[in-house]
DNA sequence: TCATGTTTTAATCATTTGTTTGAATCGTGA
DNA sequence: TCACGATTCAAACAAATGATTAAAACATGA
């Protein structure tokens, strides 16, 4: 009777609601995704996403924490690997390294799909927030942000406090936008006539490391 | 059909609609801003906004192209001078110069909103792209931008164009995302402990100049 | 003032979307 | 095998929202 059907356990249903929203909200958004469309994708009882999240917005929550969860450790781990080796070297870490630690958490060639994802979702965070999104922020990423401060602060000791956190912030915002101006309809794209083109990892990565050193590295920015 | 007098009555309801909402878009954002809520505000029917715009999209492309078009004069308004001051005195702008310019028109003192507005309607357009918010951007933005772009190629004749493009772009996504950290709950403010806060325009302008011309300066970009 | 075209208004319609419901089905331990 | 809780399903529901309509109010030129 139930040759031809899916196995299903406990928690095969909601994992796969949790894939599908994951991967729809990082391609079409998230108020571009209905309930409907959601489950029909995932092979899913509409109902079957209030039976297992209550409602829309725990759904999108867990996606966001998920998300936000799993790019926050990559990019302490990266952090913390690298200050290990500095200090085997009896040195602080550079600016470099760091700014390539953060840079790849977002912008690497295996789970592009994450980066974009979180980039969406911070994104519409900013456009849209709300209280929970907010919690998300600042559960998941308040402390990841401030230890990257901090090592950037290391790194570069001519910048003053403010400045160190003015610059982290912006450096953020270059991250974001330019990660979500991907796909084949892309600015950039045009604009530069196909020279480049942020679906290019490996040149993205490049030019952002690049771009950020260079912001980091000078500046008259020392108190005045 | 009077053509040429306006009856006054013809445009005060129309620009009392596109004056709310503009203001509301630009604080509770596109989506969270419903045409009853608007006419509410606005002190007019419903049924106006469909009859003067036809229906919401009309309207909100309309509110996008306005914002975007005067941003865009300002800031070429802004490169203009500078190019016709540099060539008084026989020489290129200087970096700096430019991006001030380009800066200015998003964050300055007198009108901070059309500014926060354009970043919200931007990145809300990144985050939700349409057929006509991909045109809207296309017919306002993207001379300005390519104008840009080859004034900033001019003063950072160190850069390949790739990676003036580049640049160009990760600057704008600075910019964009740091305005859209405005208002009380301004992430910026509460990871520095207060030190910083992107509401005080000042001091978002000198830091971002001095961010973006460090950046600029500098860098091992060159064709490689 | 009247005739005419324009604008405003209240009410209604149609669609979308998230949610709920109650029955059917499944899985599992007794 | 049976019982029972967990899960899935089709259908229906309710709320929100954008759009439409038809009548009333208004403005204007003759």
């Amino acid at each position: 009777m139930n040759l031809n059907r899916l196995p299903k356990s406990k928690t095969v249903t909601r994992d796969r609601i949790l894939g599908v929203a994951e991967t729809l909200f990082a391609t079409k958004g998230i108020n571009g995704v209905t309930t409907r469309v959601l489950a029909e994708t995932a092979g899913v009882n509409m109902a079957a996403v209030n039976y297992h999240f209550g409602n829309k917005d725990n759904l999108t929550i867990e996606v966001f924490r998920d998300v936000a969860r799993r790019t926050a450790k990559r990019r302490l781990d990266s952090l913390h690997a690298i200050e290990r080796a500095a200090k085997e070297q009896g040195r602080n870490p550079e600016l470099e390294e760091i700014i390539e630690a953060f840079v790849d958490a977002y912008v690497n060639e295996d789970d592009s799909r994450s980066g974009i994802l979180l980039a969406h979702l911070v994104l519409k965070h900013r456009v849209n927030p709300t209280e929970w999104t907010r919690a998300v922020v600042r559960d998941e990423l308040d402390d990841l942000a401030l230890r990257y401060v901090g090592a950037l602060q290391l790194a570069a000791p001519h910048l003053s406090e403010k400045a160190v956190h003015w610059r982290y912030h912006l450096m953020v915002g270059a991250i974001l936008v330019t990660l979500s101006d991907d796909g084949p309809q892309s600015r950039m794209d045009r604009l530069s006539g196909g020279l480049c083109s942020p679906s290019d990892r490996l040149e993205f990565r490049r030019e952002l490391v690049s771009f950020l050193t260079s912001s980091f590295s000078s500046g008259p920015s020392k108190r005045r």
